[in-house]
DNA sequence: AATACGTTCAACCGCACCGGG
DNA sequence: GCCCGGTGCGGTTGAACGTAT
């Protein structure tokens, strides 16, 4: 019953012996890379392609890493999979070493069982809602609603907004559990990671955009909801704001932070709204361009990190370019940052 | 010591996609 | 446009191993 790639072929199925393993790898240093179909009978092995390419892939191959999976890479595979779900193949792209069933793997056995003992839906990374749904209201103004140390105005929100309340809700729930904060004011974080993993919740449907390097005079979308990348964007403010989605400040107002190309500068974005359940407004202000540190980091206005790779104050190193373009653009991120960060510097 | 139960992970299967004819 | 072989992906399986009873 072998593959159809193969069913003329006596194939053996299940585990590799190591003769067979040596045959494999013999193959690959003689004949180098060839259709896998055909490999079977160069190799001299009875199997099917399809399962010499799998054994390969997964197991042979002189790259792979092996061993258990740092802390590090655990939160790199939390962090791509809330925003690509299962896609094993791509996640394992940012996991260097690393095979898409290795990724899979460790998925199913550890990090769900991890995220569901934390409160979270494996699935959509939200936290499970107790008595789940929270009424509207009848678009009510419901400020300080919700226990965290961030309060959000439902009213604030406009119409096209992409992301759900309850997800919000979600995110600034996370960010109260894991911002120590006194009366409210958050506490300076020591750890980047701390930080980040403090932000590192549900914003899978929000569209990342972040502008292109190359050209400042074009922005990239991509759309990881729906798969596709579009270039050539043409830039605003709003391409690279998160949509619909900022922190109440203080004074009631959502105020988010983004870099706008086309002005090539930072810009201020404050909603308020004029009477309840009416449309908000959206006023920009210009600010100056500005290089702001976290932990001796630099991140300049965009909320692209000056460098594409840091280390913790733990030792383990993160790759900046995917937060660039999956969470800065998201706004939430440089706010925090920033106002973590002054809080840092007024001490 | 024997058995049951739980976990891990290598491997399999079916499907989708792609390119060539 | 259709067919077909090759490839890659994600869900699932089951042998091997670990732990509890």
């Amino acid at each position: 019953m072998g593959h159809h790639c193969c069913s003329k072929q006596k194939v053996k199925r299940g585990l590799w012996s190591p003769e067979e393993d040596e045959k494999l790898i013999r193959h690959f240093t003689t004949h180098g890379h060839t259709c896998w179909s055909s490999v079977p009978k160069l190799a001299g092995l009875q199997r099917c392609g399809k399962s010499c390419r799998l054994r390969w892939i997964n197991y042979l191959r002189s790259d792979l890493k092996r061993g258990c999976f740092t802390e590090q890479e655990e939160r790199t595979i939390i962090d791509v999979h809330r925003i690509l779900g299962n896609r094993w193949a791509q996640i394992a792209k940012h996991l260097p070493g690393r095979t898409d069933n290795e990724v899979k793997n460790f998925w199913n056995s550890c990090i769900k069982k991890k995220l569901i003992s934390q409160g979270f839906d494996p699935n959509t990374h939200n936290l499970f809602s107790r008595a789940t749904t929270t009424t509207h209201q009848n678009n009510k103004k419901k400020a300080n609603n919700y226990t965290s140390v961030f309060t959000i105005d439902e009213t604030s929100l406009s119409s096209n907004k992409q992301v759900s309340m309850d997800m919000i809700k979600a995110s600034l729930a996370a960010l109260s559990t894991n911002f120590p904060h006194t009366n409210g004011v958050p506490e300076y974080q020591t750890s980047l990671s701390q930080l980040y993993e403090s932000l590192a919740y549900n914003y899978k449907n929000l569209v990342p955009t972040t502008t292109n390097i190359e050209n400042p005079n074009l922005a990239t979308c991509i759309d990881y909801k729906n798969q596709s990348n579009s270039n050539n964007v043409s830039p605003s403010s709003s391409c690279l704001n998160p949509t619909e989605f900022g922190i109440i400040n203080e004074n009631c107002m959502w105020t988010v932070t983004g870099f706008d190309p086309s002005n090539n500068a930072h810009e201020e974005m404050q909603i308020v709204h004029e009477q309840e359940g009416e449309q908000v407004q959206v006023q920009e202000n210009i600010c100056q361009e500005e290089v702001y540190k976290v932990n001796d980091y630099e991140f300049n206005n965009n909320g692209r990190i000056a460098e594409n790779n840091i280390t913790y104050d733990d030792g383990s190193n993160f790759d900046f370019e995917f937060v660039d373009s999956a969470l800065m653009p998201c706004g939430i991120y440089t706010n925090v940052v920033n106002s973590i960060d002054q809080l840092a510097w007024d001490c």
